[in-house]
DNA sequence: TAACTTATTGATTTATCATAAAAAAAAATT
DNA sequence: AATTTTTTTTTATGATAAATCAATAAGTTA
């Protein structure tokens, strides 16, 4: 063995991640990548292959980031229910954050290449697959609770609130007035239903 | 005047729409172009000045098609609800019939493209903005018809729906097995605060 | 029909793209 | 210190990008 390089992978990527997120990965050249990363082309190839290669990577960082983000928040509390709204409520903090509307790395990549790129195709679904797992086995465990009512089909639930996530992620891209989120996000959840009445909890 | 051009615009606009729907702005070559509409560059450069200036038109096109069928769905009902219910039906079959999982041209536009060309962003979010506003006096009507609770904040409704159409037309692009939409639909629509009991229609 | 205006055409220009290959430099091993 | 090994740097490559051009064809109008 001899030389190491002199670059930090985790840095590399994380450079090249907000250059993919920002502008997406057809109109990002490697040119951009060799400014924000510092590296030559040489080195970029060396380590990663190609420009797909990297941001295959970029992918799968970005992944498991988010993954055990959520995996955190749903442990974070006893309740399901509060579970998901304290997930919501993160999700609000980090939107309302997004002023240039760059939504989510996941997404943008889906609409972008999905139709064209069986592998990337496969690869975001299977991550936003895990994603709605988490939320299902927290819904299903309130069920269980009684937290849900007893009929509640939590995997319709679980995807809906799927779609809600989704949808809050193109919202933010609007760049609306943060104010909005709140609003929305609680119309959402009252979709999630609890037994009895008081249907609609603020 | 002199010369009229021999190809139909409308014909262009629909073939470049499709082009650009399936593999967005950037990916889209106007080497494609010139093949999907059998124009030559110099013809697509005459009638629309830039690659840039065909798709804003496209854009404007599918923009306008989208809003006439939304405005006549909400027209078709003498209830709100029934009408918003009959929205996201027919966007459901909508979605059923995208099996290569395109999605929406103006949420995969916005996506791509909002963070660096406000223009384009600008465009999109009014357009979206038109469609949210029908939403809005849709509900607001039923609000007032005692359809819904009479509390109801309509504007972060129609804006909650909104997200809810987003994020149906995301799950599309993962290509789901259709039976799926129905269920997050009417778990969606749930959310819909119609008084008294019966708080999970149909 | 003649003059004018505009559309079409196919080749071309200029720039940038992703990638490769060669040269230089720097560490680790012997 | 000499050799090996791998990164780094630099330069080059062929492809393809968007856009333009001069030339020709085809309408319109006087």
């Amino acid at each position: 063995m001899a030389r190491p390089a002199e670059f930090d992978r985790k840095e590399v990527l994380d450079k090249a991640m907000k250059v993919f997120w920002r502008t997406g990965y057809t109109a990002t050249s490697v040119n951009d990548l060799v400014n924000a990363t510092n590296l030559k082309p040489g080195s970029i190839y060396g380590a990663f292959n190609s420009k797909r290669g990297l941001f295959l990577e970029v992918i799968d960082a970005y992944a498991n980031n988010s993954l055990t983000r959520i995996q955190r928040c749903m442990e974070q509390r006893d309740s399901a229910v509060e579970a998901i709204h304290l997930f919501f409520s993160r999700m609000t903090e980090e939107v309302s954050c997004d002023t240039i509307g760059k939504g989510c790395l996941m997404i943008n990549t889906l609409l972008e290449l999905a139709t064209e790129d069986d592998e990337v195709r496969e690869r975001v679904t299977q991550y936003l697959g895990q994603i709605e797992h988490h939320l299902y086995l927290t819904l299903e465990k309130g069920r269980l609770n009684g937290e849900l009512q007893s009929d509640t089909d939590t995997e319709s639930l679980a995807k809906m609130l799927m779609t809600g996530i989704w949808g809050l992620r193109v919202l933010s891209t609007t760049r609306p007035d943060p104010s909005v989120y709140s609003g929305v996000v609680s119309h959402l959840l009252s979709a999630i239903p609890v037994p009895h009445r008081a249907s609609v909890s603020k």
